[in-house]
DNA sequence: CATTTAAGGTACTTGGCGTACCTTATGTGC
DNA sequence: GCACATAAGGTACGCCAAGTACCTTAAATG
């Protein structure tokens, strides 16, 4: 229960302030954090940890979650898209490394941080980034890629599309609950949804030759109302 | 504050037991949910409410979380999928139908208990049937529809991708937190995502293969902001 | 050295879930 | 009808951690 050297009982070391501070209280949430997760972090246990008090805490973040995900951020590093030369391999290989990260202790903090927000749309963007599915960048870095080799339409190119394989893979851990993917899945939504999507739709040589219809209004469409769900 | 007929003040009326009393309980909780949503929903105001006590309710359900479930179940409908003759219709119409749903105070109400049960399998299960989404059946039933008027093909009778709309929707509450979703979304759900998934898709001299238009923009559009990254 | 700023120390309020325990109806089987 | 088992009513309380208040004390600032 001693402190190691850099989050020190409150003896009699010099007194640390500002970013020093910071960071010991952000080294002990993170400790915490991946030693109990979300649900053992407590702010008592963060202070005696860093070898400080709430106060200091409650004068950097609002509160409990906010500290939880900025521990959880510091947990984390970035990378970047695979370049397998190969759009089924990139594909496959983007979802299998995100499948581990939501498998690993990390993905079950993630799901405990994304839960405790529960729809509060400023902290959800904190994780978002970090959560690396939602973000379309790596997804369009990895369809250009295979736009320029030919292997998929020009057309895949949007956040919405691109972004659907993660999408679906993130699906089955938020709604459905489960604590891994099984490769299968992975396959599935690759051969079964991705590919066929982002692949050049019309077996033409000539991309613009037939989806690309010029716009025009997406379809009247009228008759909102309808009720029989909800309410 | 004076109780209904129904859910009495404990005073002279004769002791409800069993089927009578679970009925007043569950009637209680579904009238503190809609009034101040899951967060409001606590085991004291549904056993004063419902004229009893707390023992009562935890002898029918092990914990808040299990009667909020029950009473949310209580207050949701079930309705068949649309039958407009036509592919896209139906298809935009049953995800309106969400989107208005998932909206509404009762969508908060179930965004608040998907949050809380966190993962949690069972009580996630509970929660599928009625948030009607994950349901593939309907989904399945449109496509069916569709193949058999050879706007869509067999090989989207499969239940990963027949959901694929709906997920895609969903995502939009539950990783993106947003109040409601816009129909343009919606729109650009269906024409660049699903309806190009699940249409036919060599196109040929079939009578659908004239692609009744993946309208709108489908402009590439790489997405301005970007910049995140991931795992 | 005086003053301001932030950290340390403590104790306390709050709020609700879940439990314990006892009393009192109800209803069923004899 | 009566006695016993069963379940409801009534209350109080333990618990646990979040967040707050307030004062003391060390460090920066100048």
């Amino acid at each position: 229960m001693t402190e190691d050297p850099t989050g020190r009982p409150g003896a009699g070391r010099t007194r640390r302030r500002g970013a020093a501070l910071e960071e010991a209280i952000l080294r002990a949430a993170a400790e915490e954090l991946t030693e109990a997760g979300y649900a053992g972090l407590t702010m008592d246990g963060v202070a005696a940890r860093a070898g400080t008090n709430k106060n200091a805490i409650y004068r950097r973040w609002p509160n409990r979650l906010s500290l939880g995900i900025a521990a959880y951020r510091r947990l984390t590093t970035t990378v970047s898209p695979p370049d397998t030369g190969d759009l089924r391999g990139d594909v496959l290989e983007w979802l299998r490394r995100a499948n581990r990260h939501w498998s690993s202790p990390l993905g079950v903090i993630l799901r405990e941080l994304l839960s405790a927000a529960g729809g509060t749309s400023e902290l959800l963007a904190q994780l978002q980034e970090r959560s690396g599915d939602a973000a379309a960048a790596p997804w369009l870095t990895i369809l250009e890629r295979a736009v320029a080799r030919g292997e998929a339409a020009p057309e895949a190119l949007h956040p919405r599309v691109a972004t659907v394989a993660i999408v679906l893979l993130r699906n089955e851990f938020v709604v459905r609950g489960v604590p891994t993917v099984s490769d299968d899945v992975l396959v599935e939504i690759v051969d079964e949804v991705y590919l066929p999507l982002v692949r050049r739709r019309a077996g033409r040589d000539d991309p613009a030759a037939r989806d690309p219809g010029p716009a025009d209004a997406p379809r009247p469409e009228p008759d909102p109302r309808i009720g029989a769900r909800e309410e």
